[in-house]
RNA sequence: GAUUCGGUAGCUCAGUCGGUAGAGCAAUUGACUUUUAAUCAAUUGGUCGCGAGUUCGAUUCUCGCCCGGAUCACCA
């Protein structure tokens, strides 16, 4: 028999069992009652002898099946639901003809709802035996290749309930990234810290130094900005009496993409009345080391190949010793010697920048990425932090530190600039700053200095990326792994 | 933005020194009552990313474009 059967689309196959079905009944149940995730169900009845005795009661099991294989008169497959899998087994004696009939025309992706009883079979796998099954959700396309699961990275990062279903390590990773700021809320209300919301749209955008998004208020026929920052807003709550903040939330930059870069990120902010930038440390590291050993239970891990030791306290070095020890160079040299520095490392220095600047992108090219272990980078030149304190020790540094681990910013945290006077100077200098052509400078916030001149209290700030603290503690290569749908270029499916 | 690699069946991938393409999985039909990447037999399935150019002929060569990955730059 080589009969030709022509060929229908695997979808369309699948559209016309779903016709089928409307007319008998309906393939997109409303609910199920399940006695067990299928986690639950292995972790109550498997047993080190791989045996079950008769007679156990029927459990309620629901999930996709990611797998079939058909004997003739019995068949297997394979369910998946959130906490695990759990192979079941059918057998055209235990269940009634037609249901069997039907139960072969399932599709992998289909969702079923399963009443059995948990049994070993002949090789030792824990799986459930079907006394009957109920189709909850028909499904119309197919899954990819059960083995190689979903390779394409575009597909991956466009159609991640695709890449979740396919690749469980994915879903892992974001369960992880879950607990984390779970975590991270549990600590910081631990340490007394209250959780706040302010506005993402701002009328003035600030607290970096970043290209806003910009958008559109029709009924107030005015432009607005998506935050580029939490930090302005939170310091007024300080100003307001609030002692210990925090916000976490998501963040809008204008800017490229890149293996650590995505215009939205999240970005978790705090604010610390009455403490300034070494408690900032401390809290900083007692935060990410119990984080790192709550997820790993050890403060060693690795990153994509590199042993990475979180066990605090942290390194700590001036911006001015890593550059001697980095870059051979120094801070106190005169700025053509550091233009000349910035120049040979191929440095963009055709806004002129000022000494300040010079040194921080010769920081940023020459010594972040060779910053494996975490260590804190302190006391930046003033002329790139105008919202943060002059160093009690030096006017030309302001108090403030980075944390980098794997070459990567993780933190940023200062003593808060609250003299309203000198605010509204570094302003006026990040105006000119702007006229020169930075446009990344910052805008004049006289709301914000407004707020100073009621009194802000001596403050400490810590602002930590997520995104890249949840690549560091799921090995993850690309901040668009950390992220379920990084951004894309628009391109219809 | 630069360099580089890639885009071929629903998925994972081969391949064509220029003559309109293959495999595995999935699907379809059949066999099979303990399989587990089930097995066995058969069958179907392609705008070879898009558009030009060269050519008798382009999926293959050239150019442009689109989308993506990596690296670099930008993003303190």
């Amino acid at each position: 028999m080589t009969d030709q059967i022509p060929h229908i689309s695997e979808e369309n196959v699948r559209l016309s069992k779903r016709n089928a079905l409307i007319q008998t009944g309906n393939p997109y149940a409303y609910r199920f009652d399940r006695t067990h995730t299928l986690q639950e169900l292995i972790d109550i009845y498997t047993t080190a002898e791989k045996t079950l005795p008769e007679g156990l009661p029927e459990v309620k099991i629901a999930g996709r099946i990611i797998a079939k294989r058909g004997h003739g008169k019995a068949c297997f497959g394979n369910l998946l639901d959130d906490s695990g899998t759990l192979q079941f087994y059918a057998n055209s004696a235990l269940v009634p003809e037609e249901a069997y009939q039907t139960l072969l025309t399932l599709d992998v992706g289909d969702f079923i709802g399963i009443t059995g009883v948990p049994f070993y079979t002949n090789r030792g796998e824990f799986s459930i035996k079907m006394h009957s099954y109920i189709l909850l959700t028909k499904s119309l396309k197919p899954l990819p290749e059960k083995y190689h699961g979903l390779q394409n990275k575009e597909l991956r990062y466009r159609q991640r309930y695709v890449d979740l279903v396919a690749n469980p390590e994915v879903k892992q990773t974001f369960k992880t990234r879950s607990i984390i700021i779970q975590k991270i809320r549990q600590f910081l209300g631990n340490e007394g810290f209250l959780e706040v919301e302010t506005p993402i749209l701002h009328t003035v955008y600030g607290g970096a130094a970043a290209r806003p998004f910009i958008t559109h208020h029709n009924e107030l026929g005015q432009d607005s900005f998506l935050r580029i920052a939490t930090e302005l807003h939170l310091k007024r709550l300080i100003v307001g009496g609030f002692e210990k903040i925090y916000e976490i939330g998501r963040i809008f930059r204008n800017e490229g993409v890149s293996y650590k870069h995505n215009p939205e990120f999240t970005s978790i902010e705090l604010y610390q009345a009455y403490a300034d930038y070494t408690d900032m440390m401390t809290l900083t590291e007692t935060l990410i080391s119990d984080l790192v050993f709550a997820i790993h239970g050890t403060y060693e891990i690795s990153y994509q190949d590199k042993l990475i030791n979180f066990k605090a306290p942290f390194a700590r070095m001036t911006l001015s010793d890593a550059l001697s020890t980095y870059a051979n160079i120094t801070p106190d040299a005169d700025t053509q010697t550091l233009r000349n520095k910035a120049k040979e490392l191929g440095l963009d220095i055709s806004l002129n920048p000022e000494k300040g600047q010079l040194i921080a992108h010769i920081y940023d090219k020459a010594v972040e990425a060779q910053l494996i272990q975490p260590i804190f980078i302190t006391d930046y030149p003033w002329e790139t932090s105008p919202l943060a304190k002059r160093h009690r020790d030096n006017p030309a540094l302001v108090e403030r530190f980075e944390l980098i681990i794997s070459g990567m910013e993780l933190a940023n945290a200062f003593s808060e600039l609250n003299d309203p006077i000198e605010q509204q100077a570094r302003f006026e200098d990040q105006l000119k700053a702007q006229e020169a052509g930075d446009d990344e400078a910052h805008q004049m916030d006289d709301d914000y200095v407004n707020a100073l001149k009621y009194g802000m209290p001596p403050t400490g700030g810590l602002g930590i990326g997520i995104d890249r603290l949840v690549m560091l503690l799921t090995d993850s290569h690309s901040i668009r792994d950390v992220l379920f749908f990084p951004h894309m270029k628009d391109k219809s499916v």
